[in-house]
DNA sequence: GTCAGCCTCGGGAATTTTTCCCGAACAAGT
DNA sequence: ACTTGTTCGGGAAAAATTCCCGAGGCTGAC
């Protein structure tokens, strides 16, 4: 609405500090727009949001603990106007669809240019919405042909856990980490297995490797 | 031993018929040496083998079928003195060891310059070895830090029933292929798990994809 | 030659995992 | 109100894995 005469408040969350430092000094060429916050993980984000109210949060996805996409569908709940921008180097539609469907207000790509943050954040904070062009493409380009995004038709839930598997850990583990029953965790996974297709273990690894979900 | 006088003659397995082309072109400027016979498998190139008695056999490791390694295992108990030249896009430090344990005499990389082929061709016909200089580097490498080359202490059975797994081949399907029982790949797996030391399947995987032994 | 050592192969039995089927609670959409 | 989807997990059967063991073959050392 104000963006010439308000500054946007922005809270950066990565693990990494350089590329936090990268971010500030990016914005701090910028009159309009003010880093108040940074973290390093999704928990601090959480923590700390509240305290700050900063008009855009930036957050990367891959983040130690419960990493970004956890942190984002939390954090809609306490907080549903949160205005949030995905800044990651998943380019990946599964979680360009996982976070649109999380609530993000936009979605850009580390490959993309830096200005490309700018444009972002100020198009979030003019209340519009922004998708980074090449992953837009990709989206498009991958719906309209056979199989749409494969990972679509999985829940979040069951996308969480595929994640969490495919990254070897055990399902004792999965289910710890998430407080529920290791039952559940396996039923889960014999449920994913279904919708993917996939008929055994070394199948669904591959797959999500071969996807990008995780990286080796 | 008279490399001058008599012409080289050069028997190529690959699977790619544009490869074998290349080759043939590479090895046309070439006057002391001859493709005398090209083959597109593993199986082939045992079949003809000993009709054309070649210097050289130049060989790559991922075709269909038995693939060149269990070929080349297959060709050196019929033909001990075959002179092999593995010619691979597999830089791994793992299939260079099972390659050398083969027997094979050279073993140089696609992503090398064209004329490393015909040198490596006139030292394997003059009777020497020849391993690619930069894939002699990273064996070095690889070895002198920590953990050797992690595959290396499997047998050449277990690396060939881990590089089929990983390619999430199930276990029945390994057992018909290799025409064992089901148990015996069962207990390769545990086996190999132990010897890599990870518990489950998905790490099993993601090594196996991690360190190049399968593509995704 | 003999012996130790490794590789290959698989059976038996216990154990663990996976599957399949089911139900309950809850939220959202129509 | 009613269907639909998600989340969670129990029960029981089926399948896979593990652990242990033994036999035969091959190699290299003594």
């Amino acid at each position: 609405m104000n963006q010439a005469t308000n500054i946007i408040k922005v809270m950066l969350a990565d693990d990494h500090a350089v590329v936090r430092a990268g971010y500030k000094f990016l914005l701090s060429n910028c009159e309009d727009m003010e880093v108040v916050a940074e973290v390093s993980s999704g928990e601090e984000a959480l923590e700390h949001y509240s305290t700050y109210k900063p008009d855009i949060l930036v957050i990367d996805l891959t983040m130690p603990g419960i990493g970004g996409l956890e942190a984002i569908r939390r954090l809609m709940v306490s907080e549903p106007e949160a205005c949030i921008l995905v800044f990651t180097m998943h380019e990946n539609t599964a979680f360009v669809e996982q976070a649109l469907q999380a609530g993000v207000a936009g979605y850009i790509s580390k490959n993309s240019s830096p200005d490309i943050l700018i444009t972002a954040i100020r198009k979030l904070a003019a209340g519009q919405t922004y998708v980074d062009g090449e992953i837009a493409q990709h989206m498009v380009i991958q719906k309209t042909r056979d199989r749409g995004s494969l990972f679509s038709e999985l829940s979040s839930r069951e996308f969480q856990i595929l994640c969490m598997f495919a990254e070897a850990q055990t399902v004792e583990q999965i289910a710890t980490e998430l407080s529920l029953s290791s039952k559940t965790i396996a039923n889960y996974l014999t449920q994913i297995k279904d919708k993917l297709q996939v008929s055994t273990t070394a199948e669904l690894v591959r797959l999500a490797i071969g996807e990008g979900l995780v990286t080796v």
